[in-house]
DNA sequence: AAACATTCCAACCGCGTCCGG
DNA sequence: TCCGGACGCGGTTGGAATGTT
């Protein structure tokens, strides 16, 4: 009988996993759970590493993952925390019962990525592209309203130095911006296959596919988990409540959405505001950026009192409630009104209640009148 | 029908962090 | 304090699926 040598490392098995190797670890982790992961794969019968037998747990196999196509209020959700988080998809996909990282990721990048640019925004930075800014700054001049704004402008041209994935999103401000948005249709479904249309169009990227056999397997033996509702996490409801570098982050509330954030992250725009004031003021009285009440977000704090403003909750308009208007000072009081954080960003100019500026809608078209256009002088300097 | 183009997403990779020894 | 293993995260890639020509 040959002495067994010592010989090369077993290979592991690399790229797509088999029904088989599913149902080994389903069965492993139902009977054993995970424990060690690196020890998974040994007895679990796997010639896989552990790393890939917790991604394809977490990502894919898990029982209480949501499978199917994002909720509008899905996409709202995660469009309002990558504005503040940026790529932070772990902390994002905590506040998507049943979401993962990759799949929210995914998503933002073959979706929501798309999406933001054909209406003209960086979904970087969640500001204007260049030319989109240029068009705005050009459709803006000689428009009355720059006027009206002038303080404001001032104020938010100063401090716009927000770092990255902390922007206030701006509106659509080009025409291009407007017709593409008027191509989507809120009624976009995911249906099938992973191709795409050449001509970017929406049809082309709502391709969720889920041919792999396997992705029922995790149901059959574990049973599917029902939907968790949102926030139901008290690590995740922190999350919310406390942004990167204790930056106190908020969920922008949108019209489409707002009531529906609002009950998910148990948080009302009025109360925090309130919180954010306050905070504010018992810190320092002198602040000119917390007393006028009206500056970007931004992740760097006052100098003078080291706090961080939440500018769409100062703005505080009636746009998603109302209660949030507590925090406005009177000075910009006619100009709030008009400029409406909801209008701006989730509504677009002239929008109508219930639409995003992210969202779908079919009558975006209206945004591109000349007042509203020189309404979207974000970036005047 | 075939070749090519495009899109999507599951999986991989590298790096940073955490934690126990 | 240092070291190494485990884990988690974000970026990237490979290839299947589908659309277009």
């Amino acid at each position: 009988m040959a002495r067994r040598t010592s010989g090369p490392k077993k290979k592991l098995r690399r790229g797509l996993w088999s029904p088989e190797e599913d149902d080994k670890l389903i069965n492993h982790i139902a009977k054993y759970g995970h424990g060690c992961w690196s020890s998974v794969p040994k007895l679990a019968g796997l010639e896989r590493c552990g790393k890939s037998c917790r991604l394809r747990w977490i990502n894919y196999l898990r029982p209480d993952l949501k499978r199917g196509a994002f909720s509008q209020e899905e996409e709202d959700l995660i469009i309002h925390l990558h504005s503040m988080m940026g790529n932070k998809w772990s902390q994002i996909a905590t506040q998507l019962p049943g979401r993962t990282d990759n799949e929210v990721k995914n998503f933002w990048n073959s979706y929501i990525k798309k999406k933001l640019r054909q209406r003209g925004i960086d979904p970087a930075t969640h500001k204007p592209l260049p030319l989109a800014a240029d068009a705005s700054r050009a459709a803006a001049a000689g428009s009355s309203r720059t006027a009206v704004f002038s303080d404001a402008e001032l104020i938010l041209s100063s401090t716009t130095t927000a770092a990255a994935g902390q922007h206030m999103p701006p509106p659509p401000v080009t025409a291009a911006a407007a017709e593409s948005y008027d191509v989507y249709s809120n009624s976009y479904s995911r249906s099938s296959g992973g191709g795409g249309a050449s001509d970017g169009s929406l049809q082309s990227l709502s391709g969720y596919k889920y041919n792999n056999s396997s992705k029922q397997t995790a149901a059959d033996h574990l049973g599917a988990a029902a939907a968790a509702g949102y926030l139901q996490d008290p690590a995740a409801a922190d999350a919310l409540c406390c942004g990167p570098s204790g930056v106190p982050a908020v969920v922008l509330p949108s019209v489409s959405s707002s009531s529906t954030l609002n009950s998910m992250a148990g948080l009302s725009p009025a109360a925090t505001t309130t919180a954010t004031d306050e905070q504010c003021n018992n810190n320092n009285n002198n602040c000119s950026s917390c007393n006028n009440g009206f500056e970007l977000m931004s992740t760097t704090p006052h100098s003078c009192c080291s706090n961080h403003h939440l500018p769409w909750l100062e703005l505080g308009t009636s746009g998603y409630g109302g209660a949030a208007s507590a925090g406005v000072v009177d000075h910009y009081g006619a100009a709030l009104d008009e400029l409406k954080w909801s209008d701006y960003v989730f509504d677009g100019y002239g929008g109508q209640p219930g639409q995003s500026i992210y969202g779908d809608s079919k009558d975006a078209v209206q945004f591109v009148d000349a007042s509203a256009l020189s309404s979207s002088s974000w970036c005047l300097n």
